[in-house]
DNA sequence: TAGATTGTTAATCGATTAACAATC
DNA sequence: TAGATTGTTAATCGATTAACAATC
């Protein structure tokens, strides 16, 4: 591990752990933050359909959240409401946006143009609210040429020039996990200082670059673990009477377990919901 | 609103507001059980290195945590290491697969098969851990027929009968905006309880129910936030002084503000970096 | 004025962290 | 035994929430 360098897994919402990064900036929490977009979408719905003002309770209902938190999130920034009438919408999507760095038009490369990477070139949501894509970066000669949501795929070689000459600050990562961490540093090194990875990979960068990570797969797990939860709890089946037995003999079976070299396999391809997980290759005979 | 019916935004990782979910399942901390997934991989590298044990502070460091805190999330899940020794690679990786829930198989409908439920499809992370494609399904009959990842797309009419003969639980909903509640909606009804939504609506599903989101646009938000402040501090450029005013002040231009019917615009296809917000639409002359 | 709704307070809850006793 | 490392404690921090005074 390089001194100095801080490995911003910098994940979801709060994840206050990652270490370094200030978590308030100029007295926003974090959560805060991470609500606003979610404020400044239903804003924007009611703004469509010309709706002047809201109260904190219809926002919140819209936005998903409850009154009490949006209102204390809205605190944050100022008073923008109006007591006994509530928020004007178009001055709330205006403050919000500025909070949020909207007011400005905001370059992105994509790296890693497979069927992600095409997938979000061409994701409406990304233009619609300050964000450009600013090139699509492959190292695959096959792929470059090709053209994406009406942009023509550039090679890796062209990275650095690119993110100097339209000022880019923001990359997202679609490559194979292996090619991640490596993109990165180049992102870094031309002068990127937030990174949206999609790549299952930990990335290590410098003080000072913030890391957001987007895991199919680690949203899938934790559904998982609440959807066995769900039928266990149905069934009334679970863990086995060994794996709820209390410290001490739970401890003595590890021991056995670990003394016996046992090897894990999770078992695939069985039928779903209501199977047990298959002990036999972790427990002893 | 409907009775009974909770709006459960049960976005990212802690989110202790979504009102009736239970925050923890056997004592499991919602933050613990978001991490448990990022171990389980770094503890799947190690195992194909062979790697037989490991050291909190090492798995930590592979992790992208601290070691306090992965001890401490350990220690919901039982005593599985040994002190002075380390934890035992291999045991380690079934009990979190077990505690997830990967040691059984899970079916998974995708609905909605554009660029992003074609990448979706195609993603390996997807089979890699017990969540094995079911049906990809779309409503779009010139879509129907043609074939994602080596399935075929099958049309929506066809999801109750896929979900209940494959006893599919969990459902992606890869759709634009405009469909996401009604596929919701429909997924419910045919029994599926957890659902993975990658578009930009708030879905309101029933008790019981779980719902994740997956928001490009939000994540990309909150870089833009905190890039703005990296901006502002390292140029001394900010808010305008009137936005930086104390309270009573503020206010009162808030309210000069609304009176004018200002309409705020954010400012687009300005130059990136260093560039304030164009605040002439909504400031009083 | 009376009703409505904000903005803030204070209590509660959950998550993080450092430190260290237990123990391999 | 001595060194290493876990599992747990307790303090701290941040986020949520209900309630209500302020005020439109």
């Amino acid at each position: 591990m390089a001194i100095g360098r801080s490995t911003q897994s910098t994940s979801q919402t709060p994840e206050p752990g990652a270490a370094r990064r200030p978590s308030r900036a100029r007295g926003i929490p974090e959560a805060t933050v991470a609500r606003l977009p979610l404020y400044l979408r239903a804003l924007t719905a009611l703004s469509e359909r010309s709706v002047p003002t809201v109260s904190s309770e219809e926002l919140a209902t819209a936005a998903g959240v409850n009154s009490a938190k949006l209102r204390k999130d809205f605190s944050y920034l100022g008073s923008y409401g109006t007591r006994g009438v509530g928020y004007d919408v178009e001055y709330l999507v205006y403050q919000i946006s500025r909070e949020l760095g909207l007011t400005q038009d905001w370059p992105v490369v994509i790296v890693g143009i497979g069927n992600l990477g095409h997938a979000l070139a061409n994701y409406g949501g990304f233009a619609s609210r300050g964000f450009r894509v600013a090139a699509l970066l492959d190292a695959d000669p096959t792929v470059v040429g090709n053209s994406a949501a009406g942009l023509p795929v550039r090679h890796m070689d062209e990275l650095e020039a690119i993110v100097e000459s339209q000022h880019v600050s923001i990359g997202v990562i679609t490559t194979p996990p292996g090619a991640a961490q490596q993109v990165c540093d180049r992102l870094v090194e031309a002068g990127v200082t937030s990174i949206l990875n999609f790549a299952p990979t930990v990335l290590t960068v410098p003080d000072g670059v913030d890391v957001r990570k987007v895991d199919l797969s680690i949203e899938l797990q934790i559904l998982a673990f609440h959807e066995q939860r769900k039928a266990g709890e149905e069934s009334g089946q679970g863990d086995s009477m060994l794996d709820r037995a209390p410290g001490p003999v739970r401890a003595a079976a590890a021991k056995l377990r670990r003394a016996a070299g046992a090897k894990a396999e999770p078992v695939k391809g069985k039928p779903a919901k209501g199977t047990e997980g298959d002990l036999s290759a972790v427990m002893p005979a």
